[in-house]
DNA sequence: CTGAGAATGATTTTT
DNA sequence: TCATTCTCAG
């Protein structure tokens, strides 16, 4: 047991051998916060108080779902079959399977993906002829999710206007279409397992009688309906052992209520919250950034990293002429590290939007530097995969007209949209499902023979000589083979055919009864929950190009931060209230905490963003980390020349000797641009609204006005002959 | 049904 | 700007 807790410093200690009580767990960035989950595992298991059967661990994401079990079973020589570790989406699944029937859903209930809703959404709309302009299904998805992730049924949902008691209307339809077809989104597979237990006694008794120790990673990202899943199955006397950190909550925006933590320290009378602040991931200067930065946020729990590793180099800010030359400057200073024979895997460029990867990816091609782009298209969502998932989804489940309006014409078969919609008007009319109406006659019968021959063909076979069957006699095959282009989709597929052999090889996938039909649902359960890996090229030393969201939970030596600008970080979609600027700032926090050994932070005076050249302030974030902590690279915030009042100024924006020619929109103004003394991109001061950056002007003369971004007081249009505006 | 051109709109994202 | 979606002609 010492070789378990060697090497923990005390608040750690404490926190893993904590007596069994309610426990929350405030853990910082870089404070070993998975190690002390896994441990506190390891030591109620090994020191006899549960076990396995006992323990119920729940993470956000597969990642720290393997990495947690990972860890354990390197901890402790311990069977971990008995014990539920995985996502929330990936227990109230196995949850759901297992008690499929008082749940109300089929055995072999197939779960939608978000692109899967979205398709039946629209598909739901279409049949009931309702306007999707008035009512568009990206705006529907959200309604729906959001009420279900509240615990909302459309009955429960309160509708004042006409408006949103036709959204509910809407829900409650596609409850039933989801039901009639036996499938379920994600946030159904949470409210129906919520359900589940609220509802079925013996079930709730059941689950809350075994689970003796449910600890929670992330626990700042749960949503309302997570929080209330845990405590109802907390509800038979289990300890509830929370770890989070309110200051990474960057998931406000898709329904994470950081309120439980202190809404658990209250319910669950948690009277001693165990902080765990010493950093063992980055140099004193980087964590006391960190920690200036987050103390302008209100209302935190509070806490403070620090580390002994000493204050390492000071951060390193670099203010460009425009966002070219921003990634242009990366891209120097990355190829020196690299000369230095730093690993280029170990550096990373983090953006706050996606739009800013393309200057950057397009400076790092032209400079040859390997870099590798999270966030793409994930094997399990790529166009072919999906085809063929279809396929075996339809030998699953016939009902599932999700899956068979996909295929129904793919590879071509000559059934028209025309034919599809007859169809889709007599299923509605009859009730039945598409399948089974397309039996009944007309040209889609064969494809319905079609899909009973792939059933029959399957019958016996193994997952991946289940796959390989489909794979060939619905055509898909063939149809990639004729393709020029079909190469690599080809390749998937026989990807997909792997992806089946390690998903039956890995052990704790199929459960005991392992019949084909259980193993196939398993499977395609396995597809939706876990979409695959980002991109391939895990293995070669690429840079590493993130948003600041996915960059939550990695670390790098070297980090830099891109695009510090207002509007853009902060987003200009954020400042507006302070709830959006704090998570903003959180998000700038979890930004900076990513970094080991240095960082960069930079603005750019100028960005092309959406076609159109912008002027912004640096964030604010500059300001909040104290001065003496950065090194400027360009000389201090320095301004361009002062325009004389009165005398018109053409400069261009500053831009240092060595930076490539200013691109010609830039240069060449039109006349209304360049009227009234000030120039556009030159930085002012008012009396009242303080310092900010002209972005546009027009008129001449006394009708001169000029429109001035001041960051936090707005973008604003002044007119010249009223407004005392100076040159800074 | 396909493919070219227009229209549109653009934080952040996991399951 | 640019990627995606939509529309309409062939």
């Amino acid at each position: 047991m010492s070789n378990l807790l060697g090497g923990l410093n005390p608040p750690q200690h404490a926190a893993v051998t904590l007596p069994p009580q309610h426990a929350l767990i405030l853990a910082g960035a870089g404070s070993g916060k998975t190690r002390v989950l896994t441990t506190r595992i390891a030591w109620l298991l090994q020191t006899g108080q549960v076990g396995p059967h006992g323990i119920l661990a729940v993470t956000f994401t597969n990642k720290a779902a393997k990495e947690m079990l990972l860890r354990l079973t390197a901890m402790l020589p311990i069977n971990t079959r008995g014990m539920w570790i995985g996502t929330f989406h990936g227990l109230c699944n196995r949850l759901l399977r297992a008690h499929h029937r008082d749940a109300n859903l089929p055995q072999l209930f197939q779960i939608l993906d978000s692109a899967d809703q979205l398709a039946a959404i629209k598909r739901l709309l279409k049949g009931l002829d309702v306007d999707d302009e008035k009512y568009p299904p990206r705006d529907l998805a959200n309604f729906i999710n959001g009420q279900k992730e509240a615990g909302l049924r459309p009955d429960a949902v309160e509708a004042w206007d006409e408006y949103t008691r036709k959204r509910v209307e809407l829900y409650r339809e596609y409850e039933a279409q989801c039901q009639r077809e036996g499938v379920a989104d994600f946030a159904e597979l949470l409210l129906r397992s919520y359900e589940l237990l609220q509802r079925n006694e013996p079930i709730r008794h059941h689950y809350q009688g075994r689970f003796r120790h449910i600890l929670v990673d992330e626990f700042q990202d749960t949503n309302i309906l997570q929080y209330r899943w845990l405590k109802l199955l907390a509800g038979g006397g289990a300890n509830l052992f929370c770890v989070g950190d309110d200051d990474q909550s960057i998931y406000a925006f898709r329904g994470a209520e950081v309120g439980n933590m202190r809404d658990f320290e209250r319910e669950f009378r948690v009277d001693n919250v165990i902080r765990l602040e010493q950093n063992y991931r980055s140099h004193g200067n980087i964590l006391d950034a960190a920690n200036a930065i987050i103390k302008h946020n209100a209302a935190r729990l509070g806490k403070n990293l620090w580390t002994d590793a000493g204050s390492g180099e000071p951060i390193r800010v670099y203010e460009a002429f425009n966002d070219t030359e921003e990634a242009r400057w990366i891209v120097e200073e990355i190829k020196s590290l690299a000369a230095e024979g730093l690993a280029r895997r170990e550096m990373a460029l983090l953006y706050r939007s996606n739009a800013q990867s393309r200057v950057l990816e397009h400076a790092l091609f032209s400079a040859g530097l390997p870099y590798r782009v999270y966030g793409g298209l994930r094997f399990f969502e790529r166009q072919e995969v999906k085809h063929a998932l279809a396929y075996l989804r339809l030998i699953a489940n016939a009902d599932d007209d999700g899956a068979f309006l996909r295929v129904v014409n793919f590879p071509a078969r000559g059934i028209g949209a025309r034919t599809v919609e007859q169809l889709q008007d007599a299923a509605r009319m009859e009730k039945v499902g598409l399948h089974e109406t397309a039996k009944r006659g007309g040209k889609a019968a064969a494809f319905a023979a079609l899909i009973d021959r792939l059933k029959a063909a399957c019958e016996g076979l193994t997952l991946p000589e289940t796959v390989e069957q489909v794979l060939t006699l619905s055509g898909l095959r063939a149809h990639y083979q004729a393709e020029k282009e079909g190469q690599d989709r080809l390749a998937n597929l026989d990807e997909l055919v792997n992806a089946a052999e390690n998903f039956v090889a890995e052990e704790g996938n199929v459960d005991a009864e392992g019949e084909v039909s259980g193993e196939l649902a398993a499977f395609l359960a396995h597809a939706s929950l876990e979409a695959g890996e980002h991109q391939a090229g895990e293995g070669d030393d690429a840079l590493q190009l993130m948003t600041v969201h996915s960059a939550k939970g990695l670390e790098f030596d070297v980090v830099f931060i891109s695009g510090l600008e207002e509007g853009l970080f902060p987003h200009e979609n954020s400042v507006r209230e302070d709830k959006g600027l704090e998570e903003e700032r959180r998000l700038m926090y979890v930004a900076v905490t990513r970094a080991r050994k240095r960082l960069y932070i930079s603005h750019a005076q100028t960005r092309m963003l959406h076609g159109q050249t912008r002027y912004n302030l640096p964030s604010r974030f500059f300001d909040e980390i104290p001065a003496e902590l950065l090194k400027w690279l360009t000389p201090k915030l320095a301004r361009g020349p002062a325009a004389v009042p009165g005398r018109p100024t053409f400069a261009a924006p500053r831009r240092p000797a060595w930076a490539e020619p200013a691109p010609a929109a830039v240069v060449r103004r039109s006349a209304a641009q360049e009227t009234g003394g000030f120039r556009i991109g030159q930085n002012v001061a008012h009396a009242k609204f303080g310092q900010g950056i002209i972005v546009n002007a027009e008129g001449a003369g006394s009708d001169a006005r000029v429109q001035v971004n001041f960051g936090r007081e707005g973008v604003k249009w002044l007119a010249l002959s009223v407004a005392k505006l100076t040159a800074v």
